[in-house]
DNA sequence: AAGCGGATCTACT
DNA sequence: GTAGATCCGCTTC
C-alpha cells in the first residue's frame, strides 16, 4: 500500500520532497496544490464524476492526467474510492535522467526543466496515455517514494484558478529555485479591472 | 454539431 | 507585464 493520506491537504505536504519517477527520469517534488471534492469549486471533482475525471473518484495511488491549453497536467490521487480530489504536481527538481529531461524540454536552464505543471509532465514524459497509471505497483513505470527529511514549507493561494482563489491550498518548499511564479487567473484578473 | 473556457507556456515589449 | 497560441471536454443548441 501507499504512504499517502486520504486528505489531499495532508498528502500535499507529504509530497513535498518526495521523488516521482517514470522510467529513467525522476523528479523531487517542490510545489503542489490540493484539490478537494464537492466543496471545492476550483476542483475538477466539484460537479461529480464524468468521463474525464473518473480517475479522481477511483482508488488512491493512481495518476490523474488532464489536458489543458495544449499541455498535460498530473495529479496524485490519494482520496478513497468514490471520493473525488487530488494533488496537482506543479513543479520539481530533476534528480535522475537529466539528459532525457533536457532532450524533452529543449534548451532551458536546469531549474526550469520541471517548473510549472505542463513542464513537469514534459520532463517526465507523461502524456494523457498515463492517466490512471499505478504509482505503487512494481510493474508500473512509475514509482513514488517519500523524501528523507521534512522540508520547510510555505503556503499560499493556488495559481491560475478563478474560483476559490482565497484558500491557501498551494504548498511549496521555501526558497526552492524550481518553484513556479504565482499568477492570478486571467479570468479573475479580468473581473478586477474597472468597466 | 458547434462554441467556449480553462489547475498553461512562451515570446516579445 | 502582457498578449497570443493551443486543444480537450463540458455545455448548449
Amino acid at each position: 500500500m501507499s504512504w499517502l493520506d486520504p486528505s489531499t491537504l495532508v498528502t500535499a505536504r507529504l509530497l513535498l520532497g518526495a521523488v516521482l519517477r517514470r522510467g529513467p527520469v525522476a523528479v523531487r517534488i517542490t510545489e503542489v496544490e490540493a484539490y478537494a471534492a464537492a466543496d471545492d469549486p476550483a476542483s475538477h471533482a466539484w460537479k461529480g464524476p464524468t468521463r474525464r475525471n473518473a480517475v479522481m473518484f477511483g482508488p488512491p495511488g493512481r495518476l490523474y492526467t488532464y489536458a489543458m491549453h495544449g499541455h498535460t497536467c498530473a495529479n496524485v490521487i490519494c482520496t478513497p474510492e468514490g471520493v473525488g480530489g487530488g494533488v496537482l504536481l506543479r513543479a520539481g527538481e530533476v534528480v535522475l535522467g537529466l539528459e532525457d529531461a533536457r532532450t524533452r524540454r529543449g534548451d532551458v536552464a536546469d531549474h526550469r526543466l520541471a517548473r510549472g505543471p505542463g513542464n513537469l509532465t514534459r520532463a517526465l514524459g507523461i502524456t494523457m496515455v498515463d492517466g490512471g497509471a499505478e504509482l505503487f505497483d512494481p510493474e508500473s513505470p512509475f514509482s513514488l517514494t517519500p523524501g528523507d527529511e521534512e522540508p520547510e514549507i510555505s503556503a499560499g493561494p493556488r495559481v491560475g484558478v478563478s474560483r476559490a482563489a482565497d484558500v491557501a491550498w498551494r504548498f511549496w518548499i521555501t526558497g526552492d529555485p524550481t518553484v513556479s511564479a504565482y499568477r492570478l487567473a486571467r479570468a479573475a484578473a479580468r473581473d478586477i479591472q474597472p468597466g
